[in-house]
DNA sequence: TATATATTTGCAACAATGATGCAAATAGAG
DNA sequence: CTCTATTTGCATCATTGTTGCAAATATATA
């Protein structure tokens, strides 16, 4: 999967902006902040569009957002097929604060209490990465 | 428990502030944002002064931080013995927006590739509460 | 290919949140 | 009651999310 072929399939206009973000994120396999992704992109943008970008692509899930407690963010690409619709699990690193999207990987939400229905479900783990324990 | 022996037992000095932050979470049951602690709270506080109190509420874990990813944050008391301390589980529902911490509720981390090691866990579940699906 | 139109960009501007330095006020120990 | 370390309030700043608007651009179509 391409950018031009993922802008495409969503059918949103192909700009220099999302294509970048794109290639960024597809490249680099694991979740990007919006200063990593702009240190790997080209261009200059402004960083409203930059912004808007992550919007539309988040809105069409083309992306999404994982939101770390510290105030740190980071976008990752939604792969159609692989991620699970509604209940992600990520994993950030506490050494490297790498965060990776454990894609197709599933969990059991356990049982609510009852009168409480379950739509989605966040499950951010933390520890250390296979990179950091060796 | 009230808010003098918390702060007592903690070694935290008492201040109208930090009481009325407490006081605002034990009677509310659930968990607030910082304007909900506000409107509950008498004084009038710098908004410095109340960052500043949860900061070190959280830092004694006191309180501990819920961040709904859509910019919604919230804080919740964190009862010694009853919350589990390394992996919790909120709930967040769609409609009225309230976000309940869910005490002494626990679930099975499920495992990991090899390599990575798991310190905490915070549990998201999205979708609606008790109160709205009636 | 040229053109029309709807979308996107860049800029200005603003709100909310997190953060720090510093002098004045205050809590708690003695 | 007094002293000292902590906390408060204020000013100030950085970052992130957000909107309005005119200019630039992508895409459909003539």
């Amino acid at each position: 999967m391409n950018p031009i072929d993922i802008l495409k399939t969503h059918q949103l206009k192909r700009t220099v902006c999302r294509e970048g973000i794109l290639s960024a994120l597809l490249s680099a396999n694991k979740a990007l902040s919006e200063e990593e992704v702009k240190s790997k992109i080209d261009g200059n943008f402004d960083r409203t569009t930059f912004y808007r970008s992550f919007k539309t692509l988040i809105e069409h899930n083309v992306l999404h957002k994982i939101v770390v407690d510290e105030g740190l963010v980071k976008y990752a690409i939604t792969i159609v097929g692989k991620t699970p619709e509604h209940h992600h699990a990520h994993f950030v690193c506490k050494k490297c604060h790498t965060v990776s999207c454990l894609d197709a990987f599933t969990f059991k939400v356990p049982n609510l209490p009852s009168g409480y229905q379950t739509e989605d479900s966040d499950l951010l783990i933390k520890g250390v990465c296979k990179m950091c324990t060796i």
